[in-house]
DNA sequence: CGACCATTTGATATGGATCAAGCGATGTGG
DNA sequence: CCACATCGCTTGATCCATATCAAATGGTCG
């Protein structure tokens, strides 16, 4: 239970600001996605590292993020993949928890924690979004660590049904991620991921066009396994 | 990997209501706290089930507590224990997504839900702790996923530093809780927890005076397992 | 004392990790 | 355009940590 990935050093993008073409705040009762500022980062790109101060809050606009953290014998975990319309980087205390990294050429809006903070402190619409932010999080959190207790096969079935789900996808769907960041996610090894896959793929619940194209034939065995 | 505990029947405690001692809230700025009413739940006393409205937050004012839900398989993961002056069961949906029952004799506070979320509307200090609480609590279990991909060594060692100083005990306390519900939030089994505390006691890492009392005796040594 | 329950201890099984090739895409230089 | 390196993935063989099954122990309460 010891060897996962060794960090994959991170490229840091330079901040190359480009204004969002969202209106300006309507007044009152403002939506925190209006005070952003879209940048793009390159796969790999490092969006922030842990522990750094948590001075901004993300939105992803295009392609897909993990948030990540590296334990001292370098094993890594994954925290959760945000897609296309997912925040993430919100925290409670003055720094990062995770780090956060784009998993292909992604395009995020990058918003100021103080402007979106204290301006909760004014506009309690703002603030319960944060609130609803947060708890989202939790939720997600919450129900990954239902994941870790499961099986090999029992993991990478939910984990399939729940990438499914949040690229609402009936059948057939891309990864943006590697199968070593889906072990990282899932507590599995790289191997261990791959065989379930196979297997899954044998027993006729999917099929694996390609490396990352995945096609659902089975949703209800999935589900079986989904427990 | 699949058995664990079945579910301890919890008996359902009546609300015999007794008014807090607190003071009624001075003015604008009230503490979440004062708005409550102190019940008593016995051992193993349901204090909420999981998919029942979420009506209620609570706080501990004695005893301690634990969260929980039950696979379809039977197993039980615990999400947290709760010790006095912690709060629980804030929920962003209208329903609980975990189980609680009283592990000891427990004094609890419990606090209307509506009264609190409609005061933090107008009251943004209200507002402000109850992201706080939210904000605790994500960080609690992003934390528990940590524990889960660690070595059952590493989680025994982990939890027992973290029950140290959640109690505030340089070397000595007592655990309020079972090996099973130990096991349960480890997710181990209640052989490889009971084999692990030996192993650290043989180790001159620990010492276990009695089923439920453990004393520190090489905190350095936890702490390396710790990773 | 005797029944009961939680816990420990022992023996064995097994799922997933680890170690080690092999394979199929993609890209690079000649 | 082809040989060849590289990278991400799969497949195979073996090992080991923890689960499982089973029994002994000890503490508690009538």
């Amino acid at each position: 239970m010891l060897t996962q990935t060794a960090v994959g050093k991170g490229v840091r993008r330079q901040p190359v600001t480009t204004v969002t073409p969202q209106p300006a705040g309507r007044g009152m009762h403002g939506s925190i996605e209006l005070m952003g500022v879209a940048m793009p980062f390159g796969r790999n790109a490092e969006i922030y590292g842990e522990n750094e101060p948590a001075e901004y809050l993300y939105k992803v606009l295009s392609g897909t993020v993990r948030t990540y953290k590296v334990l001292s014998d370098g094993r890594r975990q994954i925290g959760a993949f945000y897609l296309p319309g997912d925040m993430f980087g919100l925290e409670m205390g003055e720094e990062h928890t995770f780090s956060a990294e784009a998993i292909v050429d992604s395009n995020i809006l990058i918003i100021k924690r103080s402007t979106v903070v204290s301006l909760a402190s004014r506009d309690n619409e703002v603030a319960r979004q944060l609130w609803t932010l947060t708890g989202q999080e939790l939720k997600r959190v919450q129900d990954h660590i239902l994941l870790l207790i499961k099986t090999a096969q029992e993991r990478v079935a939910s984990f399939l049904l729940e990438m499914a789900a949040r690229m609402s996808c009936e059948k057939s769907f891309e990864l943006p991620m590697s199968r070593q960041d889906i072990a990282d996610y899932l507590g599995l090894t790289i191997e261990t991921v791959s065989r379930t896959l196979t297997h899954l793929e044998n027993t006729a619940a999917i099929e694996l066009p390609s490396f990352r194209q995945v096609v659902l034939r089975n949703r209800a065995a999935l589900g079986r396994l989904n427990a």
